[in-house]
DNA sequence: AATTATATTAGTAATGATTCCTGTTACTAA
DNA sequence: TTAGTAACAGGAATCATTACTAATATAATT
């Protein structure tokens, strides 16, 4: 983290070590205030505002992913390629390792105790008209 | 429409039919307020809420499909399965044909001018233990 | 057609996640 | 050490979405 963020300019402060650190070692895709009641054990004076800004910078030099979960953000530490299941009742994210859904193989994700009800594969990019403005 | 409605008790009522067949009309994949705009010109005294309440109950009828848009939603009626790209820069969603990503071809993707940066897939379902709670 | 029951509406207020603002703090380079 | 400035804490503001409520409109029944 550190060497990345000098090299983009940006000042390695504690916040954003704890901040990585706490998601690092959380693995339940926590929210961000989640993330900030984590931080908080460590720095008591963190307010939310600098949750945000960080989890943005991170998520910017692709230390971090964000996922949207029904209209909030949550956030994951692991960078290891893998797919998220969504359980539609209790709103938690489950990871499933890439081996499980090659082919996207339903009946395995099945025997293991899941109730598939649906997908969703999102791409994100630049579209043509973009692509060409882009500096 | 209207038949699925008078199953499940609810009601067919004019705001319900004009809002899904603005939405069937663009394929610009709107959010709320875009879909408001364009209802409101057939029914002005229509309000967001009525807008954002009506949203939710044809999604739960599986009459229309909710998108999350960096933060936000946005609203597809198109059923037939087919996957999305999302522009970075503009935010504007894009349609992609089943055909275009069998087997993930992005190269297929990069040759029609689009530039891919990133995907997701995520899953829909019950997790084990919810499962087992379900009535 | 009139009546009744109640799902739905319009309008507005409230919520809650996220972003913005501002004076202060603390990294980093010289 | 010091200067320059990125980042901070705290709080206010924003904005998408939801909740509330009295009035209305749909659908079944008479």
């Amino acid at each position: 983290m550190e060497q990345i963020l000098r090299e983009t300019g940006q000042r390695v402060t504690r916040q954003r070590q704890v901040i990585l650190t706490e998601l690092r070692r959380m693995i339940t895709h926590p929210t961000a205030k989640e993330i900030y009641e984590a931080v908080r054990y460590h720095l008591p004076q963190i307010s939310l505002g600098t949750i945000y800004r960080n989890l943005g910078v991170l998520e910017g030099l692709g230390l971090l992913r964000r996922l949207e979960c029904g209209g909030i953000s949550r956030y994951d530490g692991d960078l290891h390629r893998h797919f998220h299941l969504q359980c539609v009742d209790c709103n938690q994210v489950y990871d499933i390792d890439q081996s499980l859904v090659k082919n996207l193989n339903m009946d395995l994700l099945k025997s293991q105790g899941f109730e598939l009800l649906d997908y969703k594969l999102d791409f994100y990019g630049l579209c043509p008209s973009c692509k060409k403005t882009e500096s």
